[in-house]
DNA sequence: GGCCAGGTAATGA
DNA sequence: TCATTACCTGGC
């Protein structure tokens, strides 16, 4: 259904970018975010409290949004899609060996986005040790249960305050499991500023992580997903099963290193900007291991 | 019908 | 510090 937004709004707007390489469908579908639907060729999603409609346009991004005006959308997603990073200078900086090299050949394009630290936050506490299917489904019921309602069908992301007066056991009714808990206590901690998220975006790496380990339910991974898809970390380099299964069969062999020390092995190889180099060996592990299944 | 998921916290050595 | 294990639930 094409023109979904086509009752409220007829107008649409385009953000050029500089003929940098620009992958729209690997960037909404590389786990990084799960609430991006491709209906017939554009993509629809929820951002910055608005249903947005993109599709790209030769070399430009083309979106409508509701309810707010696109003239107030288009900066924030100019900002939101990166279109102004200079990620040819990113891809020289990581490009270290054949490996990395592949992966970024066959995904070229595919950008790390910018996104709301607290619904970050809340995405990467529903992921662990679950799969991209239910991690979308418990986002998507939880929006619709405890998030205000867009329109369009769709809803926001629940706030602190919403998460925490729902509870651990409706959480737990909508199938989020022992994350609900996790769940609750993070959202309390944000709603009574035990931590401001926002402004960990301009502290330091080091600094911004210990503050975030210390919300219940987030360790290292988590954390470093949430420093590098929100908080302006581009150093930072989240390890998972995939991403351990990768390092250890390009460049550390089978010997036993606790998950931490694989991250900085890592950070320290790749350098500053270490977390696109994750994106790229995360997304194209992802991408062989389903083929050979 | 099991096994294992884009992990973390709580144990016990 | 390091290795194990419980924890919810649903894909596959």
């Amino acid at each position: 259904m094409p023109g979904l937004l086509s009752n409220h709004k007829k107008a649409s707007m385009r953000l050029s970018f500089k003929r940098q390489p620009f992958d729209l469908h690997n960037t909404l579908f590389s786990g990084q975010n799960f609430r991006w639907r491709k209906i017939g060729e554009r993509y629809n999603g929820v951002v910055f409290g608005n249903v947005v409609d993109v599709q790209l346009d030769g070399d430009g991004l083309e979106f409508t949004s509701y309810p707010d005006l696109d003239s107030i959308m288009g900066p924030l997603l100019r900002d939101y899609f990166s279109l102004d990073f200079d990620i040819d200078a990113v891809y020289d900086s990581i490009s270290k060996d054949n490996h990395i090299r592949v992966a970024i050949e066959r995904y070229r394009g595919m950008r790390i986005l910018r996104q709301d630290p607290w619904e970050t936050v809340v995405s990467f506490l529903c992921a662990q040790a679950s799969n991209v299917p239910r991690i979308t489904k418990n986002v998507e019921d939880m929006c619709e249960s405890f998030g205000s309602e867009i329109g369009l069908g769709r809803h926001n992301y629940p706030t602190p305050e919403q998460l925490a007066s729902a509870g651990e056991n409706a959480l737990r009714e909508i199938g989020l499991g022992y994350r609900a808990k996790f769940l609750v206590d993070t959202a309390r901690c944000v709603a009574d500023s035990e931590i401001q998220l926002t402004q960990l975006r301009t502290a330091s790496y080091d600094d911004a992580l210990a503050s975030l380990l210390m919300l219940n339910g987030v360790g290292d991974k988590v954390a470093n997903c949430i420093l590098l898809f929100a908080l302006d970390k581009p150093s930072a380099f989240p390890v998972d099963t995939w991403i351990q299964k990768m390092l250890q069969q390009w460049y550390l062999g089978q010997k036993k290193t606790g998950l931490k020390q694989m991250r900085m092995w890592a950070q320290d190889y790749f350098g500053q900007h270490a977390g696109y180099a994750n994106q790229y060996i995360f997304h194209s592990s992802r991408i062989e291991n389903k083929r050979s299944i």
